[in-house]
DNA sequence: TACATAAACGCAACTCATTTGCGTAAAAAA
DNA sequence: TTTTTTACGCAAATGAGTTGCGTTTATGTA
């Protein structure tokens, strides 16, 4: 069994081909929009089946949404946990020039004391410029 | 001549009454978004007068935009200073209880060298929890 | 104070990402 | 193989934000 359909398996989803496309596309991308699988994909053109298909894997928490520079619905897949319940406590890094949205996982959101009685429970990190293929 | 009308002429906008009415909201506001504007103002109930007015006050500086819980467009008024050139290093809170944003002052956004190829030009802080009115 | 003009307003219609409904097809479970 | 459940795909809807355009109004100038 390919990477892609031992994946799907293992987060309870059905192995369709055009799901097992996606989780491979997913596999060699930084991130993705609706669009951008919609033109590299060749199982479906159907938008409706891609969204459903991204809600799905979110729920199961196989990819997660990421910042995106036009405020796209825009995910990545999850590298390291596949639980629900881990943090996705690293930074984004949004690149001008392509518009793609990196995971930067040596780079860790900052904690934070509550301050000014803001009772504050968790952080994102933005950060943006150009990417290395970019410079 | 009223706070708010000052700011205009200061701005170099028009007194309207609309706008006097929407800097005017401003100042007593965190942050708003159009729906908000639409359901808080008196003097304007068209869409399309609320979003030229962002525009125009985004375009001199009078306001800037805030991330937003539901990723729609959201202002808030600039409290130190009025160039364009300023930087809005300050973190933003959002809520997610009431989904307003705040400004935070008091904390900064990071500095970050260059890392793993990625040319690092600037940072966002994006805090999230519960703000003081909704605890 | 009247006039010219540039900015602002307001209505209609449009764009475009995302969602919903629903009947059909296909994967996995029994 | 049959049943059940999930996924697909088409059409249509939603909703935030935009564009066009003719009219109105604030403001600077005569």
């Amino acid at each position: 069994m390919k990477k892609a359909e031992k994946i799907l398996k293992d987060f309870d989803l059905r192995k369709t081909n055009f799901r097992i496309e996606l989780v491979a596309l997913f596999l060699n991308s930084t991130s993705l929009t609706a669009d951008d699988i919609k033109e590299k994909i060749s199982a479906t053109k159907d938008k409706v089946t891609i969204y459903r298909a991204l809600e799905a894997f979110e729920k199961k928490c196989m990819i997660h949404r990421v910042p995106d520079k036009d405020n796209l619905i825009r995910y990545a897949i999850c590298q390291r946990n596949s639980s629900c319940s881990h943090d996705h406590n690293h930074a984004h890094f949004i690149c001008n020039v392509c518009a793609d949205t990196f995971c930067i996982e040596s780079i860790n959101t900052p904690k934070f004391e509550n301050e000014a009685g803001f009772n504050i429970k968790k952080s994102k990190l933005i950060l943006e410029g150009e990417c290395p293929s970019c410079q």
